[in-house]
DNA sequence: CTAAGTTGTCTATGATACTAGACAACTTCA
DNA sequence: TGAAGTTGTCTAGTATCATAGACAACTTAG
């Protein structure tokens, strides 16, 4: 394999072993603490350089996901992180509870106005003023899922400089005096990925993600946030407890 | 959007604007005959040089999906092959009533013995010999599926040498004296390409595919062939009549 | 016919990707 | 201790990717 073989198909190289290595990991050929093959051997079996069997290896432990120890190899570090569905949930404990660090970022906040569907889920007329926030979230180093969500503007005014501020919804819900919040319904559905959230969440294009539509709820059932999150579905497993 | 600023994701940026645009058509934002944006245009909305715009058009017209008419724009070529799913299928007969021409190529040919699976479909024994066929096959110059074809060995010497000859498995199967043939029971079902398939059908890594099962039996339903086919889901709409 | 807008082609420049070979530094195992 | 195998680092050369600007060739609308 060269780049003149793939007929020049646009992907570098040290992508492709970076993303199969990815996937080995992800589909459990390579489990967590395993001793990848050696860069030479990996070289061999993509047809490709040393040098760009490192420059994937590298992309892979600059997230985390390996860990090369000179002398001996490089080993497999992380796992796909197991997501509970519950109704109490929260990001930052469930990658804490994993051993994980949780990360947040502020992509984009703008102002929006609801549509019908968003005013159904929080209980607001149609037109009303909202604030979208548009977040990363991150465990470790490894993006985990972008998610969209919509507050009313009323209620929680420049919501988006809060997020950015605290980085956690939580902390945000807390700074309006809200000390505790619950999931309601929650709807799982897969799709491919676009290019947007593929940069985003350092997928390759087309990658399969999970997309989970919630609306969050104070204690008396008032809906206090709605959300449509992007996971890359080989980080991640949601375990549904019955 | 540059190089740097995508923190090099290892996707070249022709390539992201070429996956957009095929997007856009094989969802239908862009209907066969329509006039895209401008050179210019598209470099402004994707945030990149109109030279790296013209790479990806090029990549797409190559492929036969746009058509470029100078002073005038660029056109979208090709629409979703419609591929009815009848008890007589045959590619170059589907794909020549859509005005386009059927190509078929072989990728390797090897001997196989039966798996207790394709045994059943092919009224074999366990352990029989198979002659395995892999072949591509593309409706103008874009590459429509792969296929996976396992025969018997016993009756249909030296396969992989016919089809290679003919591009065909309707002249392969008239070569050893079968005039007609039905197809069985379809089993559909999806899936993201693999890295391999994904070179030959030129998609992006993990793009989603459709996976037909079939078996092809003669008109004394006698089975003749079992087939494991992958189509690039964009490029294709399986058509089941009622 | 003219002007504006389109695609086609050329030159040039810098950054990145990939290959190639060599050697150092370190670990493991016999 | 020594040999084999591993990752780390360096230099070098070629090809591709992406940007930038300019102009030609052509089509369409007015």
């Amino acid at each position: 394999m060269s780049m003149q073989d793939t007929a020049s198909s646009g992907v570098a190289l040290w992508r492709l072993v970076a993303d199969g290595i990815e996937r080995g990991i992800a589909d459990g050929r390579f489990a967590a603490g395993d001793k990848l093959p050696g860069e030479m051997e990996i070289a061999e079996t993509y047809r490709v350089n040393r040098h760009t069997v490192r420059r994937a290896l590298a992309a892979l432990a600059e997230r985390g996901l390996v860990r090369a120890e000179r002398g001996s190899g490089t080993y497999v570090e992380a796992q796909k992180l197991a997501y509970p569905l519950r109704s109490r949930t929260r990001f930052s404990e469930i990658v804490g509870a994993e051993g994980r660090e949780p990360h947040g970022r502020l992509i984009e906040a703008t102002d929006d106005v609801a549509t019908r569907e968003l005013a159904r889920e929080l209980g607001l007329k149609t037109g009303a003023p909202l604030v979208r926030i548009e977040a990363i979230r991150l465990a470790d180093r490894t993006p985990i899922c972008v998610s969209t969500s919509w507050l009313s503007a009323v209620l929680f005014p420049d919501a988006g400089a809060v997020f950015a501020a605290t980085r956690s919804m939580t902390k945000l819900l807390e700074h309006y005096g809200v000390r505790d919040y619950r999931r309601g319904a929650t709807r799982i559905t897969a799709g491919i990925v676009d290019a947007t959230d593929a940069v985003r969440l350092d997928l390759a294009l087309g990658r399969p993600i999970l997309v989970v539509d919630a609306t969050d709820h104070d204690l008396e059932g008032k809906p206090l946030m709605t959300k449509h999150s992007r996971f890359a579905a080989e980080r991640v497993e949601f375990l549904v407890e019955s």
